[in-house]
DNA sequence: AGATATGCTGGGAGCGCTCCCAACAATTTT
DNA sequence: AAAATTGTTGGGAGCGCTCCCAGCATATCT
């Protein structure tokens, strides 16, 4: 196939480049026999426009950027980043966008990252996944007056356009429904307190202690990194304190909990029930069959995108800020009776 | 940041737009200090060249996509893809190459993905997993001269430059092993017959039993599709033919299987012995310890982009053709004592 | 009938870079 | 001392597109 440009269409149709070009891109202003015949010859030559030279033009590219931090290297252990990047490839699909993935693996990789997606002409704009505390690079992209969404709120949140879950409200509601089915000894096993996410849930969780009036029991805490290993090791920990129910900060930790709950001879939900956070497809296994609490992890890559192409389209500013609902869903895991439960009637049940 | 051209810089140091350009792309022809004093400039300015422009110049785009077809969906459940992409990403960075992700969901993404990745301008070269044994797709993208890698055989290879495992010698080492443990009646879940990485394994399986002088019965064979569920049905299936061992085509068959033989009341490894295939992390968990086969997932997309590099500089002919070490890693899925195998040294043994 | 609006088309001027070739100075060679 | 070589620099001509504006019909209005 030999390279045709615009020129070439043009010539072999008998009109000009432009109108060509309209026909490419749609313009209203052509005549309908114009356009049969242009798109005649289109199709016969199989002819597709140069995209760096349609980006150089119009000045932007069609293309969206996907930063995944380094902290969250666990990209191919936990399920959620990886479905994150499918709903938005999905909605890049959907919406003619191009994305363009970067996974930063090393300290070396943060700082090669940033010149090279604000390289102008490359990307439109850019979802990045928030990272850890300390760092810099949404702050430098946001100062660049580059379009940037971030997944998940950051802890500095100035000027940020950023898309999240109400994880405080989330935890509280797990938590909550855990103390309403009676359980007296709830425990946590949290995510990196680094993360929002990982410190929101844990805030929920001591939220809806509070608010019951009973007071924090440290060692009903342990820290975790979101992964099973992780769970497991928070488990062993949190064993000594004899908990009767544990609300586990992602569906992957308390896998990791109920391995080693398993391994200590206790019975799942009899001896100590779990919840869980994420609604992976892992939790519904028979295996576990865990309640847990629903994220929205595919469409919320979708919202990230459509809210990333309002940015571009209608400017930066003001900063946007998406909240998506999340859902309890109630499995076996916390018992199957629900007979200390059933007044509360706004929570979904699915078997 | 104001948008800064290659012009302005020159005007800034008191060069020619020639000479920045020079600096920029690392051309030896530049004496040491004016090469400084631009060095200098494109610094305190931060400018960054612009990426369409360039590429509209140099007929090349530093960019790769990568296309992951639709029949693989379980994009998030099964981790063999991300760490795929995550092995061909990071090799990316360090090739300085961008990364372009194509997850294809639906027939529609399947056709639409043509024009899109073939825009000549956009791409320098594609990686495209192979897919199911009807897809046009990799034919088409060879068909077209531009460069393609396959990662994994596909099912037509007259042409086609591609990377894989040997499948068919790692299922065959693993049975051998089990068959040199002293199982008698091995059974085996396979992947997608319709895929060549299932359907090879199935006939590495086969080549061992036959090997062995004894003759393959149906009723030990039942194909799966690589997710656990498939795997967890697929036992169900071979439990009444008796089985003393298992080789499943992925671990995470090979996890839906043990599941369903601790549901039916069986010890592993003493009632009944699992291989897996993959080494994926989970497969070491102290929950299953699994023997399995480790492929290099990681450094194979690596592979694939360098040799996709290759075929970009040197031209896509010949066809490349790279065949990847697999390992047997032992664990405890198989019985703990390896009295039986203890003459048989080139397998690595791992705990 | 002339003036004005409307629909469609063509061509010029870039977008910001790379790459080639010419130009020039400083060396080295004959 | 003139010629040839070498090292360094500048400028022109694109790369293939978009976008603006002008041009020319034809249709519509005074």
């Amino acid at each position: 196939m030999p390279d045709l440009t615009l020129e070439d269409i043009a010539k072999q149709a008998g009109v000009s480049r432009s109108t060509v070009s309209r026909v490419v891109n749609d313009n209203p202003n052509v005549s309908e026999a114009v356009r049969n015949k242009v798109q005649e010859v289109i199709v016969s030559t199989g002819y597709h426009p140069h995209a760096a030279a349609r980006s150089l033009a119009s000045q932007h590219s069609g293309m969206i950027g996907l930063v995944l931090p380094r902290t969250v290297s666990s990209f191919f252990i936990d399920p959620y980043l990886p479905r994150l990047t499918q709903g938005v490839a999905q909605a890049c699909n959907q919406h003619n966008l191009t994305l363009s993935l970067f996974i930063l693996a090393s300290k070396e990789d943060e700082e090669r990252i940033f010149p090279r997606v604000s390289h102008h002409g490359l990307l439109d704009g850019i979802i990045v996944q928030t990272a850890h505390k300390g760092d810099k690079l949404i702050n430098r992209l946001i100062n660049s007056g580059f379009p940037v969404i971030v997944a998940g709120r950051p802890f500095n949140t100035s000027g940020v356009s950023y898309i999240d879950v109400d994880n405080i409200q989330a935890a509280y509601q797990a938590v909550n429904y855990l103390i309403k089915l009676g359980y007296q000894r709830i425990g946590t096993i949290t995510g990196m307190i680094s993360s929002t996410a990982g410190l929101d849930r844990l805030n929920g969780y001591k939220k809806a202690i509070h608010d019951q009036g009973w007071h924090i029991d440290k060692n009903l805490i342990a820290e975790g990194d979101f992964t099973e290993q992780s769970g497991y090791e928070a488990m062993k920990l949190l064993l000594s304190a004899n908990p009767d129910a544990i609300f586990a900060g992602s569906d992957t930790m308390a896998i990791g909990a109920i391995r080693m709950a398993k391994e200590a001879g206790l019975r799942i939900p009899e001896d100590v029930a779990f919840v869980g956070f994420d609604d992976l497809p892992v939790a519904s296994l028979s295996d576990f069959k865990l309640t847990t609490v629903r994220q929205p992890i595919f469409r919320f890559g979708a919202q990230a995108v459509t809210t990333l192409i309002d940015l571009i389209e209608n400017g930066i500013k003001p900063s946007r800020r998406i909240i998506m609902e999340t859902e309890l869903i109630i499995r076996e895991s916390c018992g199957g009776s629900l007979k200390n439960f059933e007044e509360n009637s706004q929570l979904l049940i699915q078997s």
